[in-house]
DNA sequence: CGACGGGACGC
DNA sequence: CGACGGGACGC
């Protein structure tokens, strides 16, 4: 609730909220208090009179809590009698303060709505949707001129201004409803947002990953890190802050081919916050170092991650080589999807039988089965608040996993920041996906057992959730 | 460390 | 014809 008894606070808030009454002079503010009370929270009332002879100029203006009262009160009172004997009273909605203007606020452009809404919807469903709130002229769906398809935009015109306030005072928030700004010839409005927009699934090409080669992994590019330096099967893990070995379990077995961790430890069994970790195969190890090394666990944490000594000797020109290819093989494995996959088993002589599986704690993440979205117009009951490190993934692989938990209307990020916003049209849902995601990293992740083109690589990014601070709901 | 988008009509 | 006051912003 606004305060509206502190004057600077309000202008025209709402818009169209305020009416200009064209009175008798004689006529009084109790008398106007009197007559437009009944349609709705009167705020402020004011008699323009005079400076000098404080005589009124035959000039109010009405300010009301909603523009629907303000215009409901216009339609009903304009052109009454107040008082017997004094001439009938002109009601318009005032201009906004700002705007300088004087001209009269026309029903024209108080009566049609600009409105969101979903592509499969035709006009039809658009006078179904509205009609609630008054008598419709007409509604009309905004389509593409040459295919006839949708832009999900439309115009409904109601009969009355205060229907088509109501209208959007009170219609779901999706459709986004605001007054239609009336058309004019010099409309630079011929710019085609929707369409253009699209065709924007790059990320989904198999080979053209949405973190492109070099992109994360500049010591490959650059080639600081490996092809000079030892190459092992082993690291060395090394946190500031104490991290329990499970943690770092977790993590690095995340990558396959994992078959020893293990926390350095003090005479008296203190970690010295430094961990050992052993791979069955040097390109897990080279994939680990490249992927863990400087990430954040827990946020705000570097991991350091390098090799160390593991007793084999692969210093020859020939083990370079041999060691490169297989880096090369992991890389390539990273971004491009399953067929490198079946290199490194091949070649860096990972196979899945030969390992144990081991069993999955704490940072793994096993999602519930695939689900539909809800509407696109459903009501967001419950929105989670994302952070992630060290950035957001692409909106479809969010959607693909946070549709998992039902109900879900939409997954938005916060562009160029490392946030988001998942929308749910049911709490339990959020709160669902929260439970299971939150705090969690994200393995190596197939995108679907049916679609198997290519994986994502989603390790190595923590979410955090939180309930948003204040959402109207 | 990390906070809130996008929108326009053939005369 | 018929257009912009009063009061005091907040920790």
């Amino acid at each position: 609730m606004e305060d509206y008894n502190r004057p600077s606070s309000y202008l025209d808030d709402p818009p169209n909220s305020r009416l200009f009454l064209v009175t008798s002079k004689s006529i009084t503010e109790d008398t106007i208090r009197e007559r437009f009370a009944p349609f709705g929270e009167v705020q402020d009332i004011w008699v323009v009179k005079d400076k000098q002879t404080k005589e009124s100029k035959g000039v109010s203006f009405v300010k009301f809590a909603k523009s629907s009262q303000a215009c409901n009160a216009m339609e009903e009172m304009h052109g009454k009698c107040l008082v017997e004997g004094t001439k009938p009273i002109k009601v318009f909605i005032a201009q906004s303060r700002s705007s300088g203007s004087h001209r009269d606020v026309e029903d024209e452009e108080l009566t049609r709505i600009f409105v969101m809404i979903p592509k499969t919807f035709t006009e039809e469903d658009l006078k179904e949707t509205f009609k609630t709130y008054g008598d419709i002229e007409y509604a009309i769906v905004i389509k593409n001129k040459s295919t006839g398809e949708s832009k999900g935009l439309g115009y409904v015109r109601f009969h009355k201004p205060s229907q088509a306030a109501k209208a959007i005072e009170n219609c779901d928030k999706t459709f986004r409803a605001i007054l239609a700004e009336p058309r004019t010839k010099n409309s630079s409005a011929d710019n085609d947002y929707f369409s253009n927009q699209r065709s924007d699934h790059v990320g989904n090409e198999p080979g053209l990953s949405a973190y492109p080669f070099g992109a994360e992994s500049s010591s490959y590019a650059a080639g600081d890190g490996w092809n000079s330096d030892m190459i092992t099967r082993c690291l060395m893990v090394s946190s500031r802050v104490p991290v329990a070995q499970e943690q770092i379990y977790s993590l690095f077995d995340l990558i396959p081919g994992m078959e020893y961790c293990e926390m350095q430890r003090d005479q008296y069994g203190f970690s010295k916050g430094q961990a050992m970790i052993r791979y069955s195969n040097l390109g897990s190890a080279v994939y680990a170092k490249e992927k863990l090394n400087g990430f954040e666990y827990p946020p705000g944490n570097r991991l350091s991650v390098a090799f160390i000594d593991d007793g084999e000797d692969r210093t020859s020109p020939v083990g370079k080589m041999a060691m490169q290819l297989v880096a090369a093989q992991m890389m390539s494995m990273v971004w491009n999807g399953p067929s490198g996959a079946q290199l490194m088993k091949t070649t860096a002589g990972y196979a899945a039988s030969s390992l144990p599986q081991k069993p999955r704690v704490q940072t793994d993440v096993v999602l519930p089965s695939h689900k539909k979205l809800a509407a696109p117009d459903s009501v967001v009951k419950e929105r989670l608040f994302v952070i992630f490190n060290p950035s957001p993934l692409p909106v479809d692989i969010l959607e693909d996993v946070f549709c998992r938990f039902g109900s879900l209307v939409e997954v938005y990020l916060v562009p160029g920041r490392n946030v988001g916003y998942i929308k749910y049209a049911d709490r339990k849902h959020a709160n669902d996906a929260m439970a299971a995601l939150h705090g969690k990293v994200l393995p190596h992740w197939h995108k679907s057992l049916s679609d198997m083109t290519h994986d994502f690589d989603m390790t190595g990014r923590i979410f955090t959730m939180t309930r948003p601070h204040s959402y109207g709901q």
